[in-house]
Formats: C-alpha cells, sequence, structure tokens
DNA sequence: CTCAATTTTAGAATTGGTTCAACTTTTCTT
DNA sequence: AAGAAAAGTTGAACCAATTCTAAAATTGAG
C-alpha cells in the first residue's frame, strides 16, 4: 500500500496544487502557463497531465476544496438556525458569499464556473455541479428544519423552495463575480429583497 | 454611404455567420475549426479576425438573433397575458424554453454561456449580460401587468419578483443544458413546481 | 539480489486560436 | 482620370494547451 510510489505520488499532488495555487492567484488562470506550474511544482509537463485530465481539473481541484469549506460552515446554521425566517436565510447566504473569496478570487471564479458549463462531463464538471446539488440541499434543509421549529408553514414544498433560493443567489453570485467592482454588501442586499417575497410567503 | 465597400462589408459579414452557424451545428463548436470556417466563407483567417474579436464572437452573433427573437415572441404574452398567474409564467417561460433550441444546439448554449461568464467584457460578454437582463425585465413587466389587470397584489415587489423567477429559470435552464438527456417537459414542469409557491404568494 | 513487467516521467511534436506586417482594393481629391 | 490616403485582406508565424513515445523508476517474483 504506502509504498514509496504512494508517497511520491502524494506529494506530487500537493506541489502542484500549491503551485498552481500560487500562480492563479498571481498571474490570473490565463496568466498562469502550465509550463510555470510544472516548473514550480518541479515535475514535468506530462507529469501535470498525468495527474489532471486539463488546466481546469487543477482549477477544480482548489475550487472543490472551497466549496466543501463553505458547505461545512453551513452545517452548524443548518443545525441551530437565527429564530427568524429572514434571518436565518440571510446567515445561511452570508456564510456562502462571505467564504467566497478566501481562496478564490473573482477571475479563478468565472473561469471555474465557465468550464463547468463548458465541460460538463469532465471530472471537474461532473463535481461542481455536485457541490451545487450539495448546497442546494443544505439550503432546503434549513427550510426544513425551520418547518420543524415551526417557523415556516408545515405545508410548504421545501424541496422548490430551496431550488429556488439556492438557483437565485448563484445567478446573483455569477453576476457578482463577473463585475469586478461589484461588492459583497450590496450583493447580499439584493439578495435579501428577493426573498422578501418568499419569506413572507412561507413563514407562518 | 452604400459604396461597394460597405456592400461588400455586409456580405462578408453574413457569409461567416452563415457558414459558422452550419459548422457549429455539424461538428460543434469546439469541432468547428475556424480554418474551416473561413474556407467556407469564402474568406481568410485574418478577415474573420477584422470582424469578429474571437471565435466566441461568432457564436455570439448567432446566439443574440436567437435570443432576440425570443424576446420579441415574449411581447405578445406581456400585451394580453392568460387570466391566470400561473399560467401567465408559465406560457412566457414556455415560449422561451421551447424556442431555445430552434437554432442552437445544447453544446453551442454551453458554449455560449460558458464564454459569457469567462470573459464578461469581451463584446458577446456584455451582449449576453444585456440579453439576460431584457429577459429579466420582460418578466418583471409581466408581473406589473398582471398587477394592473388586478391579478397580482399591488404591493408585490415587481422587480424583486422577477429577478427571483428569471434567474431560477435561468439556472434551471443551464442544468438543462448540460445535461444531454434532459427533456424539456420535464424542465417546465420543474419550474412549474418552484415557482407554484411564489405564484400563490403574489395572487390576489 | 536480479530482472522483467508495470507504472510514471520527460519533453519534443502537434494542434488550433490569434496576431501582425505586407499587400490590395476602394475611396477621395484635384 | 491619376495618384495618394484610407480601409480592408491575407496567410504565415506565434503561442500555449494537450498528446505522444521513448526512457527511467519502482515493484515483486523467483
Amino acid at each position: 500500500m504506502s509504498g514509496l510510489r504512494e508517497r511520491q505520488k502524494a506529494d506530487r499532488h500537493r506541489r502542484i496544487i500549491d503551485a498552481a495555487t500560487a500562480l492563479f492567484r498571481e498571474a490570473g488562470y490565463e496568466g498562469a502557463k502550465i509550463e510555470a506550474i510544472a516548473a514550480q511544482a518541479e515535475v514535468s509537463i506530462g507529469t501535470i497531465y498525468n495527474y489532471y485530465q486539463n488546466k481546469g481539473d487543477i482549477l477544480g481541484a482548489i475550487v472543490s476544496m472551497e466549496v466543501n469549506e463553505v458547505l461545512n460552515a453551513g452545517r452548524g446554521v443548518v443545525a441551530s438556525p437565527p429564530a427568524n425566517v429572514g434571518d436565518a436565510l440571510d446567515t445561511l447566504i452570508g456564510i456562502y458569499i462571505e467564504h467566497s473569496l478566501n481562496y478564490l478570487s473573482k477571475e479563478m471564479w468565472r473561469q471555474a464556473m465557465a468550464i463547468s458549463t463548458q465541460l460538463p462531463d469532465s471530472p471537474f464538471g461532473q463535481a461542481y455541479t455536485a457541490l451545487d446539488r450539495e448546497l442546494t440541499r443544505q439550503i432546503s434543509a434549513l427550510i426544513t428544519r425551520l418547518q420543524q421549529i415551526g417557523l415556516v408553514r408545515p405545508d410548504i414544498d421545501g424541496p422548490a423552495v430551496g431550488e429556488l433560493i439556492f438557483n437565485n443567489m448563484n445567478m446573483m453570485f455569477i453576476e457578482f463575480v463577473k463585475q469586478d467592482e461589484a461588492r459583497i454588501p450590496e450583493l447580499r442586499a439584493a439578495i435579501r429583497r428577493q426573498n422578501r417575497v418568499l419569506v413572507a410567503a412561507i413563514g407562518v
């Protein structure tokens, strides 16, 4: 199992990701040449393509780590949400949005999203779709939780509402990363406004 | 004004678009090489790049025509909508979705959407964002129209609801084009289900 | 311990979008 | 109608992602 080859492989994986993370941030996705990533990771170009199918998959590995962190952070809110539908949603969405630029620049997000629609069947494309689904599920889970607490009407279609809220938030986030000058507070305010009608409709 | 040069220019534009449309459909976006488009349009590679900044802008020109047609078709619904909030929304959204694959394949949509997030400042990126905004406006206009008719409560925030509905529909459409096996009736049914809560909430 | 099988690496070759400097065509001026 | 200026065209050269194949390293059987 854990022979020399295994350790070397893990080590090379880490070196490639570290090099790519640094270069993507410094030079942007397009600006980070595979040759440079290979050089910085002390690995050949061929090796990179042995580990990742294409440049996008390297970015994908980084994005996946980021989204998983966000999902983790969200679990706390679902477990014990603020005692008010509007605040509960705003808190969860706030976690998603506020974390989003910790490790990834807007340009990296743009590229990641573009690749996931361009190549939906690539490893990263599938992983990204799965992550979106988990985020949707988490929002639906929050609605369900609020129904249990008695803050949301029990006859509400939780999954449908969760999808609606996630899809709207996601599109708003896409527009947000497309505009370099857009700011997080305005994004959150816009989403709150959009959710208001819904919050009024589903609250007891 | 309408000298020889103008006519030649218009003719070359048309030839390039015709060649690209044919080749994109035959070989897919990636499969349609610029060299082949140039050959079929009886124009040199350089000329193509004189008319369009990059390959994506050629696809962009085709997508824009398609979306404008859809916007036009939607105007009729806004002018005289079905006498029921749910049906009105479903009819408008139905027009968008049913028209969507008339000229463009799913693969072409994927590429177009990817490019618009990847290069939001390219001519096509900006045009695509503008088209999305117009679609959003049209949905909001429908809500406003329904308020005038007295089918939607007058205190409802029409623009916010329009954004919510468009953003949800758009994300659903993105997922739809990402899956080659997804079918239009199921897409429409899923969107109807998501909109149901909202429809109930805004109806008088 | 040795060596053949297997896995992995290296980097040169390929590919296809994009750029650019030289050449043509059209238009304008007189 | 001639010549200069402006506008547009051309395709070979460039660049960076990806592919391919020969060479190197690791493993495990005997």
